[in-house]
Parts: C-alpha cells; structure tokens; sequence
DNA sequence: GCCGGCGTTCGGCATCGCCGAACGCCGGAC
DNA sequence: GTCCGGCGTTCGGCGATGCCGAACGCCGGC
C-alpha cells in the first residue's frame, strides 16, 4: 500500500476531534488528543483555519466551521471496532492471563466494545455494551487523559465512589493524567472494585485521535509486582495490543 | 503569520476542485489541475481516501464522498475576487499599457470579474460580469488548461467561430494545453476579435487550485514584438501579477 | 496484437513539517 | 494592584517526511 502523508491524517483527526465536541476545543485539548506537540498542533489548525474548515473563536479556542457529516458518519460504530480488535484483545487475555477489555467514548459514557474473561473466580460478568465509570477505571483514564469528550463528561458532576480507594476529588483525578500521556498507559488499583487492578493504553487513529482504549484487569497479586506497581511485562503487553489495533484502524477500505 | 502545512492546503484544494465538479475526475484533472506531478497528487489522493474525504470509482477515479457544504461555500463570489485582484490587475494594466482582464469560471462559464481599460481606440467597453468565450481566448485558454470544469464545459458542443483564426477543432484546441501548463502562461492572436492578442496567467489559492486568470491584451503590434511572439517582459508583468493576486487568495480571514 | 495513456509503486533527495524553547498576553489568586 | 502560571503564538534548526522522476502493469482503443 501506498505511503499516506501524515499532515493530512493528522487534520483529518483534528476534524475529527473537533466534530465529537459541541463546545469549542482549546489548542491544548488537541495536542494531547493527538499526542502532538503545542506548537505542531498549532500549524495544522492554522491550516485548517485558513482553509475554511476550522475557526478560531475570539477566546482563541477552536471549532469546527461546517457540519461535515462525513465525519460523524465515519467514526466507527462498536462492532466495527470489535471486529477490528477482537482478535488483539483475544491474544492480550491469553498471553496475560488476565482478563481484557476494549472500549470507546460514546454519546457521553465509556462503552465495552470488547470482552473477554478468564475462568478466574473473581467477581465477572460479560459486559459487552455496558457503559463504565470514566473516573474509576484504567480505560477511564486513558479516555479523560486523551479525548475532551470524556474530561468534559465529568465536569460539574459528582464522582461515585466504588470503593475507599475511588478517586473522587476531580482536580486529584486530572492531576494524575499527564503522567498518562506521558508514558502512554494508565494503571489503577481497587478504584472500581476492591483488589482489582487494571492497565490499560490507548488505540488510536492514523491520525492519532484516540479512538478507544484496551486494558487487561485481575486481581492485584497478579497483575502487580511489587506492591502499587504493574507488572512491566503485562505493561509492555497492553501497549502492544494497543499499538496493533491502532495499526488496523482506517486499514481495511471503507465502503461507499 | 504562521507558516502553513502545504500538504494540507493541496489536499483542501483537491477538495474544492472535485467538489466543483459533478463528475468524478481522473488522478491527472487533479494533478493538472494543482499543477502537481501525477504520484504527489497521487499520494495526496490515496490519504483522502483513507481518511474518507474522497472515494474512487472502480474506474479508478476520484469523487467526494459526502457533500462538504463549506467547500461550496467558501469558494469566493466574484466581488470577493474583485476587490482581491484589483489593485493588481489596475497595476498591470499600467505597467503594460493595455487593457487588463481578471475572470473566473462559474456555473459552467467564465466570467469577467474586472476589467481596466485603456483610452486605446480599439473597440471596448467594461464587461465585468460578462461570460466570455473559453476557447477563443487567452483567459479561457488558462481555465481549460487547469480546470476540469471548463474543459467540460466544451465537451460535445459545437465551438463559435469568431474569426478567421478561431479554433474550433477540440483536439488542436486541447493540444495546445500542457504548453500552457509548462509554461505558466497562455497567448492568443486574433481569435475572439481580428488583431486582438492577449496573454493570460492562473491566479491559484494557497493548495495550488486554480480559481483564478488575469491577462492583458491589446492590439497585435503593442502586444506582440514578433509575429506570433508576445513581448516577455508582458508575459513576465501577467505571470507577476498572478502570482501576486495568487498570494492575497486566502489571507484575509474568512468570515465566519 | 500493439501501443499509448492512465493509475500505481519505488526510492532518492531536499524541502517541509515538526517541535523545543521562548515570548507575550491574560486571567486568576493573593 | 501585583505576580505568576497557563495558554496561544512565533522562531529556527534538524531530520523525517513529502515530493516527484522514473518505471511498471493494466486496459482500452485502433
């Protein structure tokens, strides 16, 4: 296949980012929606400013100057994305030994696009289409660190708590989300259920718009190594899957 | 002001010039078109795709996939054009000492956005907003040269004659056309009106679309310092003019 | 059957995109 | 009122990516 020009996929992104919003974006909300540099991210929406796509309010911030439908139609609906990733969620349960999920930010909730479970007897169920807490779940963090949707979903609302580990001061829970961009995976420890730990990364598009995100979770004294710590073979694991998938996504040709 | 990403100008551009088109066009209207080689626009093309802005046939052609209203919207009226183009268009009217002429191709014909006229006793009168003759002259020689549209536009038709050296025959008239292309610039004698010549240059947006063509012409002895031959350095006046005209396109902010 | 034109691919080169650093502005906190 | 941190913006250096010439394979027309 032919190489694709990288500047393009990524606007495409930024549009795409963008149209998921109702309210205006700021510059920063985009560079780290897309893992770009501030002053990378700026050029391209300049670009797309000038091009008529995009406009930039009298705050600075930015909005998408069309509905272009072509944009909301093209994002991929949950089956889409289980089919892509199936098979790599698949493979992360059996070489982890954990369970595995894959997930997406839908219409204001986290939704599991993806399953799979391990015949371990702690406390599980199939949850293919149930929504998650964004605040309490590895998934959730990879989703409020990369995608304004999620962080937005959040504000002004109270956080549940699960357990007495449950993050529920926002500005805590936001605190903790550079170190998340930063190393490109998130780890959480008994914030949704008791002794459960998860490690999830995200999956992005070939523009680099965060799309999904995947995790494996178990019980703490397997998936950690020292107490507080994920395993950093489970780690490696995660972003793997999670690179893999990305790989997939806009591969196969999208039908007419 | 910031420097824009190139790639993302020609792709919007690419756009625009196949949203202006009803039909799907081939890899070469769109690399003509932008005056790009065939694997640049190629590439460009292929990433459209990917991204789902464009689709090809299974003729291997090119069409948008979804109406972009913005792209329809945003392309200038020709008050917009006027008031871009003339300042230099008057400027090259007087450096030249001819007539000078600024027109654009809309709703299937070229139409004259400006004009300066010279107090030369040949037969003239203003003629913005008139639809002039895409093969008989020099600015229509640019449009077609460029613009899958205008090129159109004469398909299946019967060509007018207007004088004795009018082409009417498509294929000598189309033969004509990558010499235009390779030289940036078009030349006619004598064919809308007896010893008229004129010379014409593209006036392109920031992505390389041609939306644009400003000429000078006048009688052949002023115009011509051989038989045949425009004078260069009025050839050179038309190409910097263009490309002056060229460089406002798209740097005043665009209304929201 | 042949040939020309088109879409596609490949690889080398240098231009352009990327991004770190710095700047200026602005709003919030004190 | 002042100070400071965060944000959008700009600049310039570097190397990765985009660009494009050349070549290829396919297909339709002659």
């Amino acid at each position: 296949m032919a190489k694709s020009v990288q500047s393009v996929l990524r606007a495409a992104s930024m549009l795409r980012l963008m149209a998921a919003e109702v309210e205006p974006v700021t510059l920063k909300d985009v560079a780290t929606g897309l893992g770009l540099a501030k002053a990378t991210a700026h050029g391209l929406l300049q670009t797309l400013v000038e091009v008529g796509f995009v406009r930039q309010d009298e705050a600075g911030r930015y909005l998408i100057s069309a509905d272009l439908p072509e944009l909301h139609s093209d994002q991929l609906d949950l089956n889409e994305l289980r089919s892509i990733g199936l098979n790599w969620t698949d493979a992360l349960a059996a070489r982890t030994g954990e369970s595995a999920r894959l997930a997406a930010f839908r219409d204001g909730a986290m939704v599991v696009a993806h399953h799979v479970f391990r015949s371990r007897p702690t406390r599980q169920r199939l949850q293919i289409g149930s929504a998650l807490p964004v605040h309490a779940t590895a998934l959730g963090r990879v989703l409020l660190a990369f995608d304004p949707g999620a962080a937005r979903s959040i504000q002004g609302r109270e956080l549940e708590r699960f357990t007495s580990r449950t993050i529920t001061d926002r500005t805590r829970l936001m605190a903790g989300l550079p170190a998340v961009r930063e190393q490109g995976w998130s780890f959480t420890l008994g914030e949704d259920e008791p002794g459960l730990a998860a490690i999830a990364a995200p999956v992005r598009d070939r523009g680099g718009y965060v799309i999904a995100a995947v995790e494996v979770h178990g019980s703490a004294d397997d998936v950690c190594e020292r107490r507080d710590q994920p395993r950093a073979e489970h780690v490696a694991e995660v972003v793997r899957a999670a690179r893999r998938i990305s790989a997939l996504v806009g591969r196969e040709g999208r039908s007419p």
